[in-house]
DNA sequence: CGTATCTTGGAACGGCCGTTTCAGGATGAG
DNA sequence: CTCATCCTGAAACGGCCGTTCCAAGATACG
């Protein structure tokens, strides 16, 4: 039998995922990634064939890992609104404040690069934005049907609108907007979703 | 006196500023701008000392000839909600149609990028940000002043809200977003921001 | 026309890019 | 232990990067 690999592949994919997280794709060199990981270039494409794949890859594990379960997490609270709201507070949170505080979301930062333009990146962003908009409408559904849902806003198009501040907050969380800016923008946006006076 | 320029620096920014927005800083070459301009290399550097500070110059000429015009517009336009919705309906129609269709918004698109480590690039991102939210700002100023604005909005905390929005259009419509679903859902969102029974 | 001054074209710089190649070392089945 | 198999490390590939340098050309004043 052959040799077997010296590394964790998944580990080194984490390390590639946090660097192309943190500086993009097209700034992200594969000799970085050896750095950052402690292995032979040769490693790298022996286990992820290049770069397109090595990036392809760690987008991949982002969605596995950080925005399949907060979809899922939104979409399994069967609260209605305050569902909405945590997941808003545990987004700025994470973009804010710890490890990958300034960051933003990998994947808007990859609708705003180059890498965009792939067919495989745009199916990512694409499936990814379907998943977070259901989620999201899955919630107002539960709102609407409890009556915790003002007049004029269907679910569906709730969801929409939801999708694009989500979005921005990821964007201004990049620049260096603080959590409690973003807390009480969000909080505004939420409160024009809820009825007149609230039933709780 | 010496020997003139032979060419029209404006022009050439204007160049350089498309291939920027369109393909990002870090993936735009100086070559590649020498050969879109049709000028030497030595001409760019000449005129503008590099590739940082020619980026930048293109980031300062996109927000002194699309941004803040636009920006204007809006601060200028006394109608109060018809103003932002003419306002994002002339953002998704230059973001959905037309010569600049899914490029997005190059001020976004540098929040995303690596480019936006740079203090310079930072300052004019946060100038922009500003001038933006101070025109939601006067506009719902002006509806709450005549009763056409919700309840519960401050216009502080909607501005903020619709700047998040406007960000959340660039991003999705960089990735190819159609306008229907766009103005639909900005719709939506502006829905939220009129009493429920509009005066008018 | 001569000349000082600036622009231009083109070559050249070192350096990093993504990728490939290959010898040598590690592995585990027989 | 033998050996086929795979992995690892290091070197090397051509190519493009941003930038600099310099000679040749263009310009407008005297």
């Amino acid at each position: 039998m052959p040799d077997i690999k010296h590394f964790d592949p998944d580990e080194a994919l984490e390390r590639a995922e946090r660097l192309f997280w943190r500086h993009g794709a097209a700034t992200t060199s594969i000799q970085a990634v050896a750095a950052e990981t402690g292995l032979n270039r040769s490693s790298l494409y022996a286990t992820f064939g290049g770069k397109r794949q090595l990036h392809l890859a760690a987008l991949r594990r982002y969605v596995r890992l950080r925005s399949v379960p907060a979809c899922a997490a939104l979409a399994d609270d069967t609260r209605g609104l305050p569902a909405v709201r945590d997941f808003f507070a545990g987004l700025i949170e994470a973009r804010c404040e710890g490890e990958y505080a300034r960051w933003g979301c990998m994947l808007v930062n990859a609708y705003a690069g180059e890498e965009g333009a792939d067919p495989e990146v745009r199916a990512v962003l694409d499936e990814h934005h379907r998943r977070l908009r259901d989620a999201f409408r899955t919630a107002l559904e539960t709102a609407r049907d409890r009556g915790r849902l003002a007049a004029g806003v269907t679910p569906a198009d709730g969801a929409e609108v939801l999708v694009l501040l989500a979005y921005g907050v990821n964007v201004r969380s990049r620049a260096g907007a603080g959590a409690g800016e973003l807390h009480r923008t969000v909080a505004a946006a939420l409160a024009g979703l809820a009825p007149e006076a609230p039933a709780d």
